[in-house]
DNA sequence: CCGGGATTGTCAATCTGGCGACATTTCAGG
DNA sequence: CCTGAAATGTCGCCAGATTGACAATCCCGG
């Protein structure tokens, strides 16, 4: 357990906010797992089997509208908590969690967050707050990207995803990129070349560096 | 209080799963209130006034993706209750309620509410509940728009409404159908009227009518 | 250091949906 | 029953996105 980052984890805004003692709780049940690249935490379906955090890498949740269609709901950079959904309502996973390159989760069981919770029930209350700020993200996510013109989704994502990425350097193919807000790779590339001419974003292999936050801040603001 | 129809009520899967005791604890704090037709119930951005039930009519939750740009988020008919988000995490209203015609409301305080559930505290676990089943249908309405087809969506949008409306007559212009799923009002009159020559729904003036509830599903599964 | 698979850059052809315009139909109120 | 406002049905045109194709570039493993 001593390999778990306490700064890391306190920095993400739920979880900083849940009083330090519930934390310790939640922290001395959970277990660390290392995971390789693609490896699918839980699938839509699936019935609940507790909560995640992300310690290390990147983790996607990825839903699947229709057969053969693959959107990515959220990218999740290190600090981040997700999985209260199911936790909560014992409902089945609305969503794939998946590994996006190796990464390191922290995992909570099913069976020890209730044993938690009835002896804590404050935790409920916590996971219910965390299930608010989803719900708050998915309603902004939705604003986002429907009905709104391209470069605008474009730069808000991008920002999203440095945010999430914890820098500037966002490690992902404009092929994941352009499925997340919905165009084709070749519209999206058109897209990130144009951003790339106004400075504010450097296109690389397999990676977006950004190079003027402000302006995608401004960019995003249309 | 008398006018509350209260099979209607537990009619709403989740209401109908809260414990009849608590049941009657909230409806004890409750006032109806009949507002006209466009009545704003609460806005984007208000401080939490409390949960809200629609008796009669309709109301439509409405988000504001760019100045000048509407969104219906979702449409909630005679049973739905809504506005735990803002109940729950104390956070500002993600969106707009707006009351589509004459409509009679359920309303409970933010206050009352408090106290309530400082009295007892499982309302708080119930309205959590609540906050989730919205969540899991914002999930879904997700998938639903973003990379479907305008035939699936549409069939998909218009279960959703017969089911809201309780039986097979949608009264909906077919503008704020177009706006519902993110198309024009023509794009919107085409895909209706393709759907019409499939025998699966009949256009009529104002009013959409089901007339083949499996064959829409089909379509939807598209 | 070199070859092959993965990713990106770009083009032309095609298609879809938005928009403006306007005729037609329906409804409500005098 | 008549009239005007509201809603629907249908054009054509156009901007922008998709698709398929292919060359160029990059990275990784042997």
């Amino acid at each position: 357990m001593s390999s778990i980052d306490h700064a890391l984890l306190e920095s993400d805004s739920w979880f900083g906010a849940v009083p330090a003692e519930r934390r310790a709780l939640l922290l001395a049940q959970a277990s660390v797992r290392s995971v390789a690249a693609g490896t699918r935490l839980y699938g839509v379906g699936d019935p609940p089997d507790g909560l995640w955090a992300v310690l290390d890498g990147q983790v996607r949740l990825i839903g699947y509208p229709a057969v053969g269609a693959e959107l990515v709901v959220l990218m999740m950079g290190p600090g981040t908590w997700f999985g209260e959904l199911s936790t909560l309502d014992a409902g089945p996973r609305p969503h794939d969690a998946v590994a996006f390159g190796p990464a390191r989760v922290l995992h909570i069981g099913i069976e020890a967050f209730r044993r938690l919770a009835g002896a804590t029930p404050e935790l409920w209350w916590d996971i219910a707050l965390l299930a608010c700020a989803h719900q708050r993200a998915s309603l902004a996510f939705m604003m986002n990207t429907l009905s709104q013109p391209i470069p605008v989704r474009l730069a808000r994502t991008l920002a999203g995803l440095a945010r999430a990425a914890g820098g500037t350097s966002i490690e992902l193919r404009q092929e994941d990129i352009a499925a997340m807000i919905g165009v084709s790779r070749q519209t999206l590339n058109k897209a990130l070349k144009a951003m790339e001419r106004e400075g504010v974003i450097a296109v690389e292999y397999a990676r977006i560096k950004v190079v003027d936050a402000d302006g995608l801040r401004r960019l995003g603001t249309g």
